[in-house]
DNA sequence: TCTGGGGTCCTAGGACCC
DNA sequence: TCTGGGGTCCTAGGACCC
C-alpha cells in the first residue's frame, strides 16, 4: 500500500536549543561551533543571510564575528540530545510510523488514503512541537523519502508556505523540482554534483530524468535509487528499528599538537573508555579494536597518518582491557617527530551482550566481579558526571584536551546548571 | 594560532578456491 | 600455437549523510 511521507526537519536545531533557555537570543545572529570550537555547525537565519556558510572553520570568520555582533557557543551536546529526545516525543504521539534519522530530524509516514488531512495533520504536528519544547520545525510531505526531503527544503526556503509543503498535492511538481539545485538533493554530495553537471545537469528535475544507465555507472546503484524516488517510485522504506550498529567510534582533534607517546597513550586511553562505556549502554561487546592517530593534514610539513586493527580472543566491553589494547596499538604506529592532531578508537565486529560464542580453546577470563566493576563505574559516572571515577592511565593534566570556550549551560541534565528565573 | 565527530553503504581489486 | 570460467571473501578507499 503507498504511503504519505513526511519529513519533521527542526530549524537550526543547535540554535534553536539556546534560544529556548535565552530568549535574548531570537532574532540576532547566533552561531554553534563543533569540537574544538572549529568549525560553524549551526547558523541562525539572521548569520545564513550574511553568506556565512555552514562547516566553515570559524576562524576564517573572525572578522564577521566581530563586526555583525554575531553570538557564538561550543557545542553542548548533552542539551541537544536531551531536547531532540523531547521533540521526538512529542512527535511520536502522532503515529507510531516514525524513524527518528538524526538528532533533528525525523521521518514519520501515513497511509496514502489520509493524503486530504495531510496539511492539517502537519500543521497540528508542528504546533504542538512549538509549544511543547520551544523547537521550530519545518515539515515536507510527499510520497517518498528523497521527495519529502525536496518538499521539506522547499518549505524552508519560501516562509510563505508556513513551514509546511505538500508535494504530493502539486500540480507543478515539475516546476518545483525546476527550483532545486542538483547538489540539494539528499544523497548528491560534491563529487556527484560535478559528474552530474559536467553532463549538462543542474537540477532535480534534470537528474529525475537523466537515463538509468548512464546514473547506474557513474552514481552507483544508490544513485539510481534516488533518481526513481525523484520520479516518485519509493525505494527506501521507513526504518522503525534502527540496524545494529556495526561499530563504535571515539576521537578527538586535540587542543594543541601533541608530540610525545605518553600524551598520545593518555588520549587513546580516554577514548578507549568512551567506546567501552558506550558499548556497555548499548549492551553490547567487541571483538576488534582499531586505533589511529594522525598529524594535521591541513598544514605544511611532514605528514603522517596510521592506523592499527588488533582482534581480541575474546569479546569484551571491560574498559582495562580495551585501554590496555588501545595503548597497545598506538605503541605500533607511533612514530617520532611529528605533530599529531588527532587520534581515535574504533571498535569493531559488535556482538550482543551474551549470545556469543565462547572460543574452544582460550575460555574467557571475564568474571561477575568484572561486570560489577564496569556496573559500579557507569553508575557513578552517570550521577556524579561523565569521568567522576576513570582509568589513571587516561592522563590526569591533559593538556591536549579540547577547547571549549564558549559552551552554554546544561540547562535540562545537570541540577546545578538550571536556569533560573527572575 | 586556529579546519568536528560519528556514522552508513558501495566498488574495485587482490587472494584464493575448484 | 595453444593458457577458462565462475565463484567467495576481504580490505582500502571513496562518497554520502547530519
Amino acid at each position: 500500500m503507498a504511503s504519505l511521507f513526511f519529513l519533521i526537519d527542526c530549524n537550526n536545531f543547535y540554535v534553536s536549543c539556546e534560544r529556548v533557555f535565552d530568549p535574548a537570543l531570537r532574532g540576532k545572529p547566533v552561531i554553534v561551533l563543533s569540537n574544538n570550537d572549529g568549525c560553524i555547525v549551526a547558523r541562525s537565519e539572521e548569520v545564513k543571510a550574511l553568506d556565512i556558510p555552514m562547516g566553515a572553520p570559524a576562524f576564517k570568520y573572525r572578522a564577521q564575528i566581530a563586526r555583525y555582533g554575531i553570538r557564538v557557543f561550543s557545542s553542548n551536546y548533552s542539551l541537544y540530545g536531551d531536547m531532540s529526545r523531547r521533540v521526538m516525543e512529542v512527535l511520536s504521539r502522532f503515529t507510531p510510523d516514525m524513524e527518528i534519522y538524526s538528532i533533528d530530524e525525523a521521518f514519520v509516514s501515513f497511509p496514502e488514503r489520509m493524503a486530504g488531512d495531510a496539511e492539517s495533520l502537519a500543521r497540528e504536528m508542528k504546533e504542538t512541537v512549538e509549544r511543547w519544547t520551544g523547537i521550530p520545525i519545518s515539515i515536507g510531505i510527499a510520497t517518498t523519502k528523497t521527495l519529502a526531503k525536496v518538499a521539506n527544503r522547499i518549505a524552508k526556503a519560501f516562509s510563505k508556505h508556513g513551514g509546511i509543503f505538500n508535494l504530493a498535492a502539486c500540480r507543478d511538481v515539475d516546476d518545483w523540482l525546476e527550483k532545486v539545485r542538483v547538489e540539494e538533493v539528499w544523497g548528491v554530495g560534491r563529487r556527484h554534483a560535478k559528474t552530474l553537471r559536467s553532463r549538462g545537469i543542474y537540477t532535480a528535475r534534470q537528474l529525475r530524468d537523466a537515463p538509468d544507465t548512464w546514473i547506474r555507472r557513474h552514481l552507483t546503484i544508490m544513485g539510481l535509487r534516488l533518481v526513481w524516488e525523484l520520479r516518485g517510485i519509493s525505494c527506501l522504506p521507513l526504518e522503525e528499528v534502527p540496524p545494529p550498529r556495526k561499530g563504535i567510534l571515539s576521537s578527538r582533534t586535540f587542543g594543541r599538537k601533541v608530540e610525545t607517546r605518553e600524551e598520545l597513550e593518555e588520549a587513546v586511553a580516554l577514548y578507549a573508555s568512551r567506546a567501552a562505556e558506550k558499548l556497555r549502554k548499548h549492551r553490547l561487546l567487541t571483538s576488534c579494536v582499531h586505533v589511529f592517530l594522525t598529524t594535521n593534514p591541513y598544514q605544511e610539513g611532514p605528514h603522517y597518518a596510521n592506523a592499527v586493527t588488533i582482534s581480541l580472543e575474546n569479546p569484551t566491553n571491560y574498559t582495562p582491557e580495551l585501554v590496555r589494547v588501545a595503548r597497545e596499538g598506538v605503541g605500533r604506529i607511533f612514530k617520532e617527530g611529528y605533530l599529531y592532531k588527532k587520534a581515535g578508537v574504533m571498535l569493531l565486529e559488535l556482538s550482543r551482550e551474551g549470545m556469543w560464542q565462547p572460543n574452544l580453546f582460550s575460555p574467557p577470563k571475564r568474571t561477575g566481579k568484572e561486570r560489577n566493576l564496569m556496573r559500579a563505574l557507569d553508575l557513578i559516572n552517570r550521577r556524579y558526571g561523565s569521568e567522576t571515577v576513570r582509568l589513571a592511565t587516561s592522563g590526569l593534566e591533559r593538556r591536549w584536551r579540547v577547547n571549549r570556550s564558549h559552551r552554554s549551560p546544561r540547562y535540562t541534565t545537570r541540577w546545578e546548571e538550571l536556569p533560573t528565573v527572575k
